[in-house]
DNA sequence: ACCTGAACACCGTTCAAGT
DNA sequence: ACCTGAACACCGTTCAAGT
């Protein structure tokens, strides 16, 4: 029989949902997804592998459990400020910081959107926009618009980290993918080689706040007296 | 020996890359990304799991070449038309379609932003926006808000087939992400239970052109001298 | 009730052997 | 050069057997 370690000098903890779901962020901040294996996972908890699913249903729900954790730090973190846009580009910022920590998270947000995380996510997003007065009719859009953006870099994140490792490999494959794109055709990438410069210089979360804020411009001219939209006015510009 | 068939009357077709890419096409259509195997794909070409990789290099690279193929159709598809809005919302929505009919597309997007298609989205959304007459210094940040949201949707539509291969399972997810809220902590998604009936009866299609209609009205904003508009005006944090 | 770890059913990919 | 298909190295998951 195995004799429970008395006084409190437990030699091998045990087994518990929190300790699973603590090694495999573990594994996963070093070694990306690929890396999470049930098997590495049982060694590192020194067990066998059938042990975990007694805790967790699936691999899917582990990872699940992984990015919630680090995700409502990031969400519960942000200050509520419903005064001017601060507070939902805190939240924003926030979720972008951890996706690009632990790439991991942004490509399982990417694989599985509808996680509970993404929904508490959108309830925050939403929220701050019910206080800054955004209309009724447009909150849930106006949201949503802001999420999937979210998601979108999300899923780039998750990517990048995959592309050789490299955080800043994207001006590599811009000029791989633009000098390749010559090979079959000059010119197939017009505007790319146009902003060429700005690609290899600009920030990725500089990028992503100013999507943001291309966002919330967008929801505050929307918020004014609502017109029978056809399009916005871009024809101020020409003449 | 095998006798070379006369008069063209092939019974089987030589494997090629276009014939490969075409049947893992059929497989992914009906049945989604775990349908295709080389097994099952080799099974249906009537020859060996180790002959496609003679015209493929890997299962990546054939996903992105079938991803590819429907997107470029896409995009190339929609007709330029600079004078308005108009020519970005097309390709948007094409896309936006093609990833709905095929969700295995969305979810290869999501999970591989970076390639050749995206880039050709991104390359063409951009020339738009410059026919638009964005500032140039906003062109890159604008187009990739654009793709950034095509994105973060396209994981949402790739994983809401999966979500028990319902098209209409969102309503009822969100009903038992919001009842099962309720059993933890009534309340704990304030914002989704107010809109919950928006949510019950809106649109995906509807709701992913409304999100580009606030991108777009915000590029407008930013693209034009700022409006006096005291009111809903967040302001716009200097980086 | 929880743990153990061998075994099962499947993958993507490789490679000697053929043609 | 291209094809063949058995074999390899790995998965997630299950389950009889233990404690």
């Amino acid at each position: 029989m195995q004799p429970r370690p008395a006084r409190g000098e437990r030699r091998v903890e045990a087994l518990s949902r929190a300790r699973i779901v603590q090694a495999a962020i573990a594994l996963l901040d070093d070694g990306g997804i690929e890396a999470l294996t049930f098997r590495a996972l049982a060694a590192g908890l020194a067990t066998g592998p059938g042990a975990i699913y007694h805790h967790v249903a699936n691999k899917d729900e582990l990872l699940s459990a992984a990015a919630s954790d680090l995700l409502r730090t990031a969400i519960d973190g942000a200050a509520a400020d419903g005064s001017d846009g601060r507070g939902v580009r805190e939240v924003m910022s926030r979720v972008f910081i951890t996706v690009t920590e632990h790439p991991w998270v942004g490509r399982h947000l990417a694989a599985a959107p509808w996680q509970p995380a993404v929904l508490q996510l959108l309830d925050r997003v939403g929220s701050e926009l019910t206080a800054l007065g955004v209309p009724q009719t447009q909150q849930l859009d106006a949201a949503s618009v802001l999420v999937f953006h979210l998601l979108g870099v999300a899923a780039q994140r998750g990517a990048a980290s995959q592309l050789h490792e490299m955080t800043e490999g994207r001006a590599a494959f811009i000029a791989e993918a633009t000098s390749h794109a010559q090979d079959l055709d000059p010119g197939q990438y017009p505007f790319l080689e146009q902003v060429g410069p700005q690609l290899a210089a600009h920030d990725d979360e500089q990028q992503f706040n100013a999507g943001v804020d291309i966002i919330l411009a967008g929801i505050a001219a929307g918020s004014g007296t609502t017109p029978d939209r056809p399009a916005p006015d871009f024809e101020r510009r020409s003449r």
